[in-house]
DNA sequence: GGGCGTTTTGCAACCGGTTGCAAAATTGCT
DNA sequence: AGCAATTTTGCAACCGGTTGCAAAACGCCC
């Protein structure tokens, strides 16, 4: 069926191995065996079997994707990317959709099945725990959009969520509100507890603003309505920082069918950023993730302990900024 | 490094064909030995290997999906489904991000050197002869999403545009609309021309209403803004049928932009129903494309093809149904 | 043309599994 | 217990590559 290494070294009357090496990178071969095989190749369609190889040379270039994020449109810009990337150094995403599944084992035994190179995590409400299993494993892996800890056991990439909470409480500060609140993602999720410290924590130094915090069932739209529906109909806060954009859409249509008006009357910032934030339409005021860069600072570092399996874990974390649109109001 | 059959064989005193057939279906094993080689591979914490034992059986259960629409929110839904699809019947994605790449050679080379069992584009806007490459690779493949034919080279599951775009040209109709136009995609994509297609086809029965036909660069909210920003500066429209959600939601920035509104002074009909059509700020009336049976049938297809590969091709339509939202009349 | 050092080449073993085949073990039956 | 039929087992070859090693070929110089 499939045209293998034999047929081209009969064709070109050599050996297997001088096929094999005109087809390996810094092999010995010599410029007329070369040009024999490559001909005999191109006749007869002959590309290389990577899973045969990976046998005898122990690199499949099969990168694990692991991710339990596929509702948030921010992770389509983190799939293309990821894919992209991992496209061009040549190696392949293996994905898996980890969906509410929380246990690493099935994962594990999955991609130790295929073997792949190295692993990543990318999701923003897995615990550390996660990706440790993969590393107490022996495989490369690198959590991205995870939790940053001072003596991590796993790298790190992503963005310091303590101080982007902190940046969020800043800034509607300096808009001069005095009542403002924290409206979470899932209370479990890393990204949201550590958000909620930071935000409380800077707000700590301003005993004369007032400061309440909710919690979504979800990052998603639907939960941020929900929550911001049932907020409006108690006293609101001035100002709410959201867990993320999606979540600050679901709360900015709650507010529109409240008759409400944002930034009027209500001021939202989300996280995040994603591509949604800038329409028009919803021109959401947020603190901006460098999505690319996490995402090529991960490529290299799962790359980089791939090459150095001993590597120390490392934390690598972006820096955020705050993106100025309309659901606040303008700083005084 | 890893533990291998050989391990467990020692361990349990047993050949290593005993190893191996205790973890293939269907082998000839005693209970005794099976239970032995279960204790030993638990204690050494043996899997197999996927990849040496596809040397041999010639299968990978890995499935090439290929796809270019990275940046339609649609699209996360559709990837969601495929992995979880395929992952149930323990399959594993191996995903191809085509960017703007549109010759498929080079996916091919890759999707075979991985050896994978088959391969699904997922994509409305490749040409047919993308598919069609791989089925002449003799690699078994579906084309989700893709363009109906009637003597089909390749498996084809997804909807029939021609009859979306009379859908909702009668919609329209049904409404009262006298002045309506199909705002597309871009004029390359084959969704696009099928849409307009159908929906100029059935307006031809109604010479008193006048229609135009205009393309956004893509389909996405920028173009579909944009597109919408230059046709309201000419005498626009009573009603628009829009190539796809995504292109409705940039149209109806532009109009709200404009100080006009919807539905009162246009109309806007989408396509695909994606998640955020529901959003209760958007509200948008549109065709709804089954995407999680479409999904389906493209994994059934594709399972039931490497299971005999000289299926003949096949084309599997589903049907599309209105979904009625806040952006269109009422019917009279 | 002979001798030496360097490249290139092929052989054969190996990577981690599977599988046809024949031998060994088990089972059922008289 | 003896025998035939059936099941289980291990051997060895194979899947499609890679690679250490020793032999062969080559290039260079005298």
């Amino acid at each position: 069926m499939a045209v293998t290494l034999k047929d081209v070294a009969e064709r070109a009357g050599v050996s297997r191995s001088a096929v094999s090496r005109t087809f390996t990178e810094g092999a010995s071969v010599s410029a007329k065996t070369r040009s024999k095989v490559e001909k005999a190749a191109r006749d007869l369609g002959y590309s290389p079997n990577a899973l045969a190889s990976s046998l005898t040379t122990g690199r499949t270039k099969l990168i694990g994707l692991v991710s339990n994020n596929f509702h948030n449109p921010l992770f389509l810009e983190v799939f293309d990317l990821f894919t992209r990337g991992l496209q061009d150094r040549g190696l392949r995403p293996l994905l898996v959709n980890l969906s509410q599944e929380t246990d690493p084992a099935n994962s594990l035994r999955m991609l130790r099945q295929y073997s792949v190179d190295g692993v990543i995590v990318a999701s923003s409400t897995l615990p550390p725990s996660f990706a440790e299993a993969f590393r107490d494993a022996g495989m490369p892996v690198v959590h991205s959009f995870g939790r940053y800890t001072t003596s991590p056991h796993v790298h790190v990439v992503g963005i310091d969520n303590i101080a982007c909470g902190r940046m969020a409480a800043e800034t509607l500060v300096a808009r001069g509100y005095r009542r403002v609140a924290f409206m979470g993602g899932p209370e479990t999720a890393t990204s949201t507890q550590d958000r909620a410290r930071g935000f409380l924590g800077k707000l700590a130094e301003h005993p004369d603003i007032e400061v309440s915090v909710s919690y979504a069932r979800a990052y998603s739209f639907d939960a941020g309505r929900v929550e911001m529906t049932k907020l409006l109909m108690q006293s609101p806060a001035e100002a709410y920082f959201c867990g993320d954009d999606v979540l600050s859409i679901g709360a900015l249509s709650a507010i529109a069918e409240a008759g409400l008006r944002c930034p009027e009357d209500i001021g939202i910032i989300g996280l995040n950023d994603m591509d949604m934030a800038r329409w028009q339409n919803i021109d959401l005021t947020t603190i901006r993730q460098p999505v690319a860069e996490i995402i090529g600072a991960s490529i290299d570092l799962v790359v980089a302990t791939i090459a150095r399996p001993d590597r120390h874990p490392e934390t690598r974390l972006f820096p955020c900024r705050v993106v100025e649109r309309g659901t606040l109001r303008p700083a005084r």
